[in-house]
DNA sequence: ACCTGAACACCGTTCAAGT
DNA sequence: ACCTGAACACCGTTCAAGT
């Protein structure tokens, strides 16, 4: 058979934007940021007819993990009937996604109202209005949600990062706990009382107890258009 | 006068941890990152007696600014009897540090149950107790500020380093809006709806209402212990 | 004891040459 | 038209030499 490639080592032929995209999504997977061109079995400079730079590549990564993340979420039949539970849903897929791969919650905070942060508020704000929301609480409670979810997704992905076994994750939260019950008892009462529960504790319920509330608050809404 | 630095270019003496503090500060809040060394008048090699690496430095820069920021909201006398409002101005203050300096958002990020963060952590939950929050709810409770906070935060500073311009952000908005009326119909229709009221919304205001749905949310545990 | 700054290591990007 | 990979630029860090 014939290698249309000119490099022979090379898988799947001739490179384009998807292929180095999905490259890149492998590689921050397995090896960090490092060993793209290695990977693709290309010269050091050959990605820069396809992608602009590393900063572009990493947000069309991180763009093509999320939308991944969030397929099928409109589609499921209970979703329409149940807004509240397709926000939740939806929130758990961004908070899986970013758990297996923590770089995508590191990405996911520096591109403001653009592609990824928008699949989620698209996500989230589309199911105000089934919730009951007036549309003029829609922008601020669409806005509520995704910077709790961006928040939670920032901060799981630096614990990963500080801890890189996933999964066994009680050896290092007792050592957090530890540092934690270690804080001067007049500045951090709070923070020291806290440190029995660190290790006990579910980041995935956490982060729904999270949602809940900000969902509750928001239904709020509801029934009071407006305070004195 | 005696000068007791060798480099008598640099005001203020010898080095220490501190003043590369203050230094680093300052430096990112003017240039960017560069040129810390230029700053401080030394050689590029020399603050690696006091600092492990850049890193640590800008973990401490941060903690300090976050620290500067907060100082103070637990002495006001209001606050003891309105932990709400409390919160909201720790909030506020949170925000307000990161707007006069992006760089400051961006790290808190990346520094899970550590300084910075612990210190907001701290300065939440010490007030969940007085908002009659019963203790089991605490955590979350605390974990879901915080997490919406520092997504704002990220998000803010993100926005910020797109645009550098502080205060006028109305041109950014507008462009903004603009991709966003931009977006496919099928799949964005929230987003395109939204567009309109972007450049009119205020930053501030959003973010003190998603303060408000989570403490809503959070206040619903004083009556409900738990749910059907 | 502390600082200097050349040198090193690392990595993102460019571009002339190759096919 | 597309890829190669040496070279360049940049920046964080080390360390032998200097005071």
């Amino acid at each position: 058979m014939k290698t249309e490639s000119r490099n022979p080592q090379r898988p799947g032929g001739a490179l384009s934007k998807a292929r180095i995209v999905e490259a890149a999504i492998a590689i921050l997977d397995a090896e960090g940021e490092a060993a793209l061109s290695a990977r693709l079995a290309t010269g050091s400079g050959a990605i820069y007819g396809h992608v602009a730079d590393k900063k572009t590549l990493l947000a069309a990564a991180t763009d093509a993990v999320i939308e991944r993340a969030l397929a099928g979420v409109a589609e499921e039949p209970a979703s329409n009937d149940e807004p509240r539970e397709a926000i939740r849903v939806l929130g758990l897929r961004v908070f899986e996604a970013i758990r297996v791969r923590p770089w995508v919650g590191t990405r996911l905070a520096r591109e403001p109202w653009q592609s990824a942060t928008l699949q989620i508020f698209e996500g989230v704000g589309g199911r105000l209005e089934a919730l009951g929301v007036p549309q003029a609480g829609q922008f601020d409670a669409a806005s509520a949600l995704l910077n709790f979810i961006l928040g939670a997704a920032g901060q799981n992905a630096a614990a990963a990062r500080l801890d890189p076994r996933i999964g066994d994750r009680s050896d290092f939260l007792t050592a957090i706990a530890a540092q934690w019950a270690r804080r001067d008892p007049a500045r951090y009462p709070f923070v020291r009382r806290m440190a029995a529960q660190l290790a006990g504790h579910d980041d995935r319920e956490q982060f729904l107890a999270g949602i809940d509330f900000i969902l509750s608050g928001i239904e709020g809404l509801r029934k009071e258009p407006s305070l004195p």
